[in-house]
DNA sequence: GTTTGACATATTGCATCAAATCTCCGCGAT
DNA sequence: ATCGCGGAGATTTGATGCAATATGTCAAAC
């Protein structure tokens, strides 16, 4: 758990409720609680040595963030993936980045255009994945600086939330797609060509190549998975197999 | 405001903490509960007539919404307002509100133009509020009603999600507007507008519309209350108890 | 006038009880 | 004989009360 939190960065946070919040949404991000799983407390109170009552406000939290449902009597489970979640996701993550983007270019000052190119130049000095499909903790966490600080300059707040929200979103997807193996792909001459058109303020050049770098990785995903209609398509180590619809009540 | 769920639509919520959240998402947005205004769960608890453990759910899920903060050993408080976030959020809700309506005009069928006009012949048939500033809960929720069907053919759950919160963030606003009083507008004639460059297809007529009708609204809110600046510009004059008339169950 | 200490209050977390759900097993019908 | 239906046990969730820690305030002393 290096620094996941890309939004308030207070330093004391001495609540357990806090610290689990960001170690349960780490191993949602991660995979380790697979979409879809189901969060009894019981089984997770001696995971993270906590009692129920910060588990539950922890996965109240998370609900915040979409990464978390909350059913009603039925208690709390991980948001399912599915293509058409994904679809969505790429799409919307598409038109509101652009517009964060064309906001930081239009607004972004010198110390801006130096964070970028310092978030830029850390991200290069990593390497993405090792080749056996481990991936790597410190790019990741430098591959989310990097597009928090590229948009990072626009003024909207609201804005900028909703991007973050949706990066996280799409985390879930992408380390799939990169955990899952091979992908021939060039993201270091992406990420570089994109703040190259960022600092030009070439705004329609920065945006198009903004959306075909969030294209590309959803192509990788979709790539990965072939199968991803269920909403269970990879892990779900159960082998419990629920019975068809027949609830009525 | 009596349909709050516009998520997931499942129809039984018997847990106090749903039921709860219902009725202080209402008290936010009515102004009961005024910006700014901590929560103290002891007092609270009486109020709605439940625990605390359920309050402390329900004002977690409402931060969910950006409808209340929540501050490490310092517990929750209604999130307060300010001149800066009342014009991000509108800029915001100008470029995102546009984008699902865009969508929702490509993608929209016949079935979604009747639920179009049936939601603003339902909106026209009543008045916005009494001419002494009492507003019309009635309205207030055809009013929401008739925004969400407008957008609702967007084919982006995601987009729809941050329109949705956007909106109820605006009425914080708005409200305050309309209670204070006059607002020589036409409202209705900007509801009916709209609707008609959006059945007749006229994206361009009807974005625009949409983004007047959305700025219109917040002149107003700035005409009413000018000084916007600090964190809590009205109400908030009265530190000791407010009206505990809200008790239905 | 500033600082320090103590009191009162509020928030956090845990243990326990009640209610609802899920699972599994048995019975009957096709 | 197999499939559908119903009920009892077990598990899980929802909620209350209580204990412990942290915070804010007020007053007294320097």
């Amino acid at each position: 758990m290096a620094a996941p939190s890309r939004i308030a960065g207070l330093a004391s946070e001495p609540t357990l409720t806090s610290t689990v919040v960001d170690r349960i949404r780490n191993d949602i991000l991660r995979g380790v609680l697979p979409p879809g799983e189901k969060l009894r407390l019981e089984h997770l109170a001696p995971r993270y040595a906590v009692g129920r009552t910060p588990l539950r406000e922890a996965c109240c939290r998370l609900a915040s963030e979409g990464l978390v449902t909350i059913e009603d009597q039925r208690g709390f489970r991980v948001v399912p993936i599915s293509r058409a979640d994904l679809l969505d996701l790429t799409r919307t993550r598409q038109q509101l980045d652009t517009l964060a983007l064309r906001g930081a270019m239009a607004r972004g000052d010198i110390s801006w255009e130096g964070e970028v190119t310092a978030a830029l130049h850390r991200l290069l000095r990593r390497t993405p994945a090792s080749s056996d499909g481990t991936l790597d903790d410190d790019w990741e966490a430098e591959h989310g600086r990097f597009h928090a600080t590229l948009l990072g300059a626009c003024d909207s707040p609201w804005l900028l939330k909703f991007c973050a929200t949706l990066f996280d979103q799409s985390e879930r997807y992408r380390r799939l797609a990169v955990s899952h193996g091979r992908h021939a792909r060039d993201i270091e001459e992406e990420h570089t060509a994109l703040v190259r058109a960022t600092l030009a303020r070439d705004a329609e050049r920065a945006c198009a190549l903004l959306v075909e770098h969030i294209a590309r990785t959803t192509e990788l995903v979709l790539a990965a998975h072939p199968g991803l209609s269920v909403n269970e398509p990879v892990s779900e180590s159960l082998p419990t197999k629920q019975r068809s619809a027949s609830r009525k009540a």
